[in-house]
DNA sequence: CCCCAGGTCGTCA
DNA sequence: TGACGACATGGG
């Protein structure tokens, strides 16, 4: 698909860099939408609400405007090509989400209150390492307890990165494999991550011995990924489709959590369980793959938003 | 006390 | 294969 041309200005002298009219974009929505845990909400920098968000080891200010015409300016609080290239990627701002949406719609008209609801929730491309630790941490969990631990991991086994004195915050990297592959079950376990301590161990074990090799994982297909990353105890077909969509964006996955399964049995699938049939997650997934063909995880996403973002 | 959260594993048939 | 209980932990 075309890439979207991006309208970029770089401000040195107020070393600040606003990449202007970017279509279907929500900043905190899509921060907020269960893909990433690693941002921290500001009060007050430089007289202007925003965040700190963080991937693979780059801390950045930034936030959002939004024009009349509903597209929104990020602004970030940097200069440096480089770091403004890795949120660009990041958030996947080149990808054309109109046309992506339109197509979407022409196949399935009842996909449109869905994209209303969600709109300017993106699919974003996180850090296949950090991917894979937090989403064996998400099994049987919730957002606010992911996110805790997550936070625990960094602060305390991850360098500091950033040091925000005035509002008080401190942002840390997520320690490497080598680096948790050292930790004892015990210090793992207090991270509150529960039986789960286990896994993280076993993934980074394998990363640390080659077994597991994450460049390789990058460079396969959907279906080799897949199953590739199914080999690291605690991650079974969910939390794998969840990382091959996140951090390997590959869009045809459909990974089903207990809002998919809700919302598609309570939807798509109504009808056909009215009359008696059962249908399990793999079921459930294989349903969702099928009908939503190769954007099927960008649907995904926009029923997790909607389902999780009531109340 | 119960059930639930971006599920997976081991076991038993 | 398919079903089912166990699993940590905090919130409602």
């Amino acid at each position: 698909m075309k890439e979207v041309k991006l309208n970029i200005k770089i401000d040195k002298e107020k070393n600040i860099t606003t990449i202007k009219n970017i279509k279907f974009f929500d900043l905190y929505k899509t921060l907020d939408s269960g893909q990433t845990f690693r941002y921290t909400y500001v009060d007050n920098v430089d007289k202007f609400k925003g965040l700190y968000a963080y991937t693979k080891n780059i801390c950045t200010y930034m936030y959002e405007e939004i024009n009349k015409d509903k597209s929104v300016n990020l602004i970030l609080k940097t200069t440096d090509e480089k770091i403004i290239n890795t949120w660009i990627e990041f958030f996947n701002l080149k990808m054309d989400y109109e046309k992506i949406n339109d197509e979407l719609i022409k196949e399935n008209k009842s996909i449109k209150k869905l994209i209303d609801n969600a709109y300017g929730v993106r699919i974003i491309h996180t850090d296949l390492f950090e991917s894979i630790i937090t989403f064996i941490i998400s099994a049987n969990n919730n957002m606010k307890r992911i996110k805790a631990s997550v936070e625990l991991l960094a602060s305390r086994y991850g360098k500091r990165i950033m040091h925000d004195k005035e509002n008080n915050i401190d942002v840390y990297e997520i320690p490497n494999a080598k680096t948790i592959s050292k930790l004892s079950l015990d210090e793992i376990r207090n991270l509150k991550v529960g039986f789960r301590d286990k896994y993280i161990k076993d993934a980074c074990n394998k990363i640390v011995s080659g077994e597991i090799d994450l460049d390789e994982i990058k460079n396969m297909n959907a279906n080799d990924a897949k199953l590739e990353l199914m080999k690291i105890k605690g991650v079974g077909s969910k939390v794998s489709d969840c990382i091959r969509l996140f951090a390997l964006n590959k869009f045809e996955a459909f990974p089903v959590d207990t809002w998919i399964e809700k919302y598609m049995i309570n939807n798509d699938l109504k009808t056909s369980i009215n009359k008696g049939k059962s249908y399990t997650r793999i079921d459930i997934e294989n349903y969702g793959m099928k009908k939503y063909g190769e954007y099927a995880g960008i649907v995904q996403q926009y029923i997790f938003y909607g389902m999780t973002s009531e109340k």
